[in-house]
RNA sequence: GCCGGGGUGGCGGAAUGGUUUACGCGAUUGACUUAAGAUCAAUUGUCCGCAAGGACGUGUGGGUUCAAGUCCCACCCCCGGCACCA
């Protein structure tokens, strides 16, 4: 025999397997079910690692398996070819990103081919062939059709050393993950996808899906979606004479008084008590500035305290009335105002001779405190530019949003109210909590707060505020995260209204709010911890309005569903030691709750009596006195074991003190229910291991903040509701109810040349135009400089032919788009190019899809099941909606595999030097080993780490040498003695494989091979058997052996084997005996024997010990144990 | 802090409520060998004991059960996600 020799052998096979195209899988095969096992495509770094062999050469042995058991399956591979590394070669050693890109794809594939796995090389598909990227192209545009792509002038991270903008997911602790440089903010038009919009159902739709909890789990934070309610506070401004603002309200062309929502307007603010003029303006159906203006002036008294309104035409005059009066007035308001008829684009109007639009806009932005101008984004253009431009001139809030009919003209339009009533949006988890609602707070970047700061007189402490606001700014992310301690500015000169209690509340802008959340502004109340805090550190009045309620729902005292509650007064009593700095610990034994003293208060009791009472009864001590209340009741809903019923009890906490150690005697009754220690403080907090005795006990050291929920008091009509009966109500009456999410949409812009380019147009003329289907894909072009220019745009801005276009509409010049797209977008549909990958017309046709849609497994590195899988998700309905595939979700299922550490426990890296280079131990071990190697290490399913144990891979080196050696003892007749070992293996192997369970499915296959050692000899069906279990982990071995063995075609187009469930009977049975549970003997009976053979067999073995002996009861469990249970 | 997953020999890890530690590594002893390596055979949870044997043992403490790594309760620790998120 010769020895095992790996190199040949391997080379041997993966030569036959390449020239029989044994792997190239056909969209359909007769009889066989279609099985897509997907991994994630490697970025062509150049090298192959053992992650890759851990990531691609593993589920191989699934797609094996699964091949032999019947299915066609589909096991693809691609290069993710773009992205930043070629990038950094192309700058730091002057490579060619394409050529650097395209050699390493070379490289790696030939030692892919190493790992004998049956990838589908025929499928190959690379992100970077313009082939591909055509597709991406073509896919962004279909959504940027549909509005999901939409470019925005956003904060975002900028890396001042890469100079380029990350994604939050590359900013690590406030530093980039590339280079390790601070991350600075920098406003930047950045394209971004609406994966908001799909939050939702990004959430949701992972319930139904078999995945592991834990990714779902790390999505659900990711998106960290939370429902509650948005509450509008109204904002008070103080004036030292009690006056309040006044509105002229002043209507468009062809309107009047009576017409769009002036009406309803003046309703709503003459009902808060605000004096409202709205005259109507002479011959509306053919206008004149003078006549219009006049009238004004002439009827319309205005003082510092008016807010001039103007809709439409009538923003116009409120300009001109404003300019020609020359006086300071409070503010100006201009919704959907006139376009100026010399503004570009503007259509000529009747009544444009009339008007003079020269407006000094200097000197009447000198004239008001605030200026708001309006504008409904359906009006397209020219309205919404102009509008743009009209605020920049004024140097006024734009607000920009849908009005509920163009133009304004709905009777009630609360974009109007909302902008005139200046008020602060809130949203909060805890309605229940609004009437102890004292102050609110905003986020230093709040636009309310941009506001004030802007008009410079609405704030009394304005300097103070702006100093704190703009050191805030200063501060990077990891800054403010680094620095807990409180700290904030009260906003002076404005108050809020707490729409429940009708309460004045101060305003704070401090830093511990987040702008990018929820609106950006907190109700703070007494129930929170940060509030609280906050208001303790400034002395800000705090009011309570929640008594904890504590459920017990879990041990022998938890509720009982669908029972009524008894309702009980009661006491907690904390009691101190008379000399010690201890306390009073009980344990009530009944149901193991350990806290301090409690009971009923009797009728006619107070709290006070019936503590001392009770401690007296339950522990005999009888100096008690009352030291103070623990603040106010705590409510408990709980199980009596001794009433045997529900109890609903309003617990009364005190502060007891003994004055010495007299005591009477306890009831034995009591004496057995109560365990009674002495115990300091910090053991009292581990011993309480009850929520509404660890309320209580939490009191003690004084005044604290409680922000569980509980039952509510002091609030209205609320009042005695549950938090959770509460938090929709109060929403609903006094907001509406929202969901916010922690997830920000999907900036895609990178300004980077190595990437697909954005396929759009910027025309002057017709705004941002899609690259026309005909012109795909947008090549990316040859450049020589690939570093960013620093101003934030990429290395394809400085090549004019690639630049300059003309627009596909107007066919005017034109300008290409030279952002682009996030990698992320590359990998998000790669797996549906596998289906059809030569496709000239579609991405993949429907009806190519659908042979290998969804993916029925997909396996990859944790490190993706957050970022990837959701982006890739996101994708994935996208396209659904628009009818290009028919899954809402790509993935049946996701897996997590672990990570392969150095030998030393570390995470593999050439600083630590404990880097294991596959390439060499498959060059001395071989691949078969590695593969088996790696399969052994642990359980795939399980996205542990394990070392790498150089004495572990031998050790798998040497069943393989012993496998070899085996084929020394076939022999013609099949064995009988082998037979039970052999089936056990072909049914653990198969499940295990299943269940990516690769390890034990080896040990199965190990305990075959030492039966067959054992035996020394194998018949020569059961030794085929054996092979074929080999096969999808050994492939290149087994085939040979296969051959050996006097086979001529290949293993691996051979049936998986079955198993027969009566032959994994062993011949005889060993059932333990155990007395009283404790195992005494063995014995070995025939397999099969009933439960009376069983059990006087088991008598036989330990009879001496059973002498003498009353047994009680014996327990049979039939093939396995029995077990006498005696008396002494 | 919230959520999720875990905690079993010297190590990686096995274990439908039924012999804890399968399989492998390592270690110890022996055989072969001049020797080493390779290979083969045996031993290998801890403690007590000359032994037979016994006691203990799956993070800690309780509980349910004839029987608990597994089920229930409380707590501790490790890993991962989120985090001044209202």
């Amino acid at each position: 025999m010769k020895k095992y020799d790996h190199k040949s052998i391997e080379r041997k096979w993966q030569t036959v397997w390449k020239k029989k195209k044994l792997h190239s899988t056909p969209d359909k095969k007769k009889g066989a079910e279609n099985y897509h096992l997907l991994v994630e495509f490697p970025y062509p770094s150049g090298n192959l690692h053992v992650g890759h062999w851990y990531a691609f050469a593993i589920p191989d042995i699934l797609a094996r398996t699964l091949r032999m058991q019947g299915k066609n399956v589909l096991y693809p591979i691609g290069f993710d070819a773009f992205g930043l590394p070629a990038e950094n070669a192309a700058i730091q050693r002057k490579l060619d990103p394409r050529k650097w890109t395209y050699d390493n794809i070379a490289h790696m594939r030939k030692q892919i081919a190493s790992m004998g796995a049956s990838f589908d090389l025929s499928r190959e598909v690379i992100t970077a062939d313009p082939e591909y990227y055509k597709w991406t192209q073509w896919q962004f545009l279909q959504f940027f059709k549909k509005g999901l792509a939409y470019r925005k002038d956003t904060f975002v991270n900028w890396c001042p050393k890469d100079k380029t903008v990350l994604a939050n997911e590359q900013v690590v602790e406030g530093k980039c993950d590339r280079c390790g440089s601070d991350v600075v903010q920098k406003k930047m038009l950045q394209w971004n996808l609406r994966i908001t919009d799909y939050a939702d159902r990004l959430v949701d739709d992972l319930t139904p899906l078999n995945w592991p909890e834990e990714i779902k789990e790390s999505q659900r934070n990711w998106i960290g979606r939370s429902e509650g309610a948005e509450i509008s506070f109204p904002l008070e401004f103080e004036k030292n004479d009690g006056s309040k603002p006044n509105y002229l309200i002043l209507h468009g062309y062809k309107s009047s008084s009576k017409g769009a929502f002036i009406p309803w307007l003046q309703r709503e603010l003459e009902g808060r008590g605000y004096k409202v003029q709205v005259p109507d303006l002479p011959n509306s159906d053919a206008p004149k500035e003078a006549e219009q203006v006049k009238k004004v002036l002439d009827s319309c008294p205005v003082d510092e305290d008016t807010i001039i309104v103007g809709h439409s035409l009538g923003g116009g005059i409120a300009l001109r009335v404003l300019e020609t009066i020359n006086k300071p007035i409070a503010g100006l308001v201009l919704v959907g105002s006139v376009v100026n008829v010399n503004f570009p684009g503007a259509q000529p109007r009747p009544f444009a001779q009339h008007f003079n639009w020269d407006f000094d806009y200097d000197s009447i932005k000198k004239l008001f405190k605030f200026c708001v101008v309006l504008s409904d984004l359906q009006e397209g253009n020219p309205r919404v530019p102009y509008l743009k431009f009209l605020a920049a001139k004024l140097g006024a809030r734009l607000i920009e949003g849908n009005a509920k009919k163009e133009h304004f003209r709905n009777p009630e339009e609360p974009m109007v109210l909302n902008a005139l009533l200046p008020h602060i949006p809130v949203f909060t988890t805890r309605a229940d909590t609004l009437f102890g609602g004292t102050y609110l707070v905003l986020a230093p970047e709040h636009p309310w707060v941009t506001l004030a700061l802007e008009q410079k007189t609405v704030l009394a402490n304005n300097d103070e505020v702006a100093a704190y606001v703009a050191g805030a700014k200063k501060k990077t992310e990891l800054e403010r995260q680094e620095n807990r301690d409180k700290s904030g500015v009260e906003l002076k000169g404005v108050m809020a209204i707490n729409p429940a209690s009708g309460t004045k509340m101060p305003l704070w802008v401090a830093d511990f709010v987040i702008g990018s959340y929820g609106t950006g502004a907190v109700f703070a109340d007494a129930h929170d911890e940060r509030d609280y805090e906050f208001a303790k550190k400034f002395g800000i009045p705090l009011k309570e309005t929640l008594e904890p309620l504590v459920v017990r729902t879990s041990g022998l005292d938890s509720v009982h569903a669908d029972e009524p509650f008894t309702d009980r007064p009661a006491v907690l009593a904390i009691v101190q030691h008379w000399a010690e700095d201890k306390y009073l610990a009980v344990r009530y034994r009944p149901t193991d709750t350990r806290g301090c003293v409690s009971g009923g208060i009797e009728a006619g009791e107070t709290p006070e009596q019936a503590a001392i009472r009770e401690i007296a009864e339950e522990t005999g001590y009888t100096s008690a006195e009352l030291v103070r209340k623990l603040g106010g009741s705590i409510h408990c809903k709980y199980y009596s074991v001794i009433r045997k019923l529900n109890v609903f009890a309003h617990f009364t906490p005190l502060l007891l003190k003994l004055k010495d150690a007299t005591m009477v005697e306890v009831s034995e009754k009591e004496k057995a229910h109560h365990e009674i220690s002495w115990l300091t403080k910090a053991e009292m907090d581990n011993f309480i291991n009850r929520e509404d005795m660890k309320v209580a006990w939490s009191r003690t050291p004084g005044d604290v903040c409680y922000s569980g929920k509980g039952i509510l008091f002091d609030s209205a009509e609320f009042s005695g509701l549950t938090s959770e009966e509460a938090i929709p109500r109060v929403g609903d009456k006094y907001g509406t109810r929202v969901k916010q999410y922690r997830l920000r949409d999907w900036v895609v812009s990178r300004q980077r040349y190595w990437g697909v380019p954005i396929p759009i147009i910027h025309c002057p003329k017709c705004g941002e135009v899609a690259v026309p289907d005909k012109d795909l894909p947008v090549k990316l072009p040859a450049v020589k400089d690939f570093l960013p220019d620093g101003n934030g745009k990429s290395p394809l801005a400085k090549v004019t032919k690639f630049v300059k276009v003309k627009c596909p509409q107007c066919k005017g010049a034109a300008e290409r788009e030279t952002d682009t797209l996030d990698t992320f977008v590359d990998s998000s549909w790669y797996f549906l190019r596998y289906t059809d990958p030569k496709n000239k017309k579609e991405f993949a046709s429907r009806k190519k899809q659908d042979n290998w849609m969804p993916v029925n497994f997909y396996s990859g590195g944790p490190e993706h099941t957050t970022m990837h899988v959701l982006y890739s998700r996101f994708w994935h309905k996208a396209l659904f909606d628009l009818g290009l595939v028919k899954d809402a979700e790509p993935y049946t299922r996701r897996m997590s595999h672990g990570l392969i550490l150095g030998p030393d426990s570390q995470k593999m890296s050439k600083s630590h030097g404990n880097v294991i280079d596959p390439d060499a131990i498959v060059e001395r071990l071989g691949a078969d080993t590695v593969r088996l190697y790696l399969a052994f290490i642990g359980p795939y399913s399980e996205a542990g780490s394990y070392p790498w144990n150089p004495d572990g891979v031998v050790g798998v080196r040497r069943f393989l040498e012993r496998v070899w050696r085996a084929q020394e003892l076939v022999t013609k007749n099949d064995v009988a003695a082998l037979e039970s070992a052999l089936h056990k293996a072909v049914k653990k192997v198969g499940d295990d494989n299943a269940l990516l369970k690769f390890n034990t499915a080896i040990s199965a296959l190990m305990i075959l091979l030492n039966a067959i050692e054992k035996e020394k000899t194998v018949g020569k069906g059961q030794w085929q058997i054996f092979l074929r279990l080999l096969a999808p982990f050994a492939p290149h071995i087994a085939d040979e052996l296969w051959m050996l063995s006097g086979k001529k075609t290949s293993i691996h187009l051979e049936k998986w084997p079955q198993y027969e469930a009566a032959k994994l009977l062993e011949e005889t049975a060993t059932i333990v005996v155990q007395i009283n549970g404790k195992t005494r003997a063995q014995v070995s009976i025939p397999a099969g024997a009933d439960k009376t053979a069983q059990e006087s067999a088991a008598k036989g073995a330990i009879a001496d010990r059973l002498a003498g002996k009353n047994i009680i009861r014996s327990i049979v469990v039939p093939g396995r144990l029995v077990n006498f249970v005696v008396s002494e």
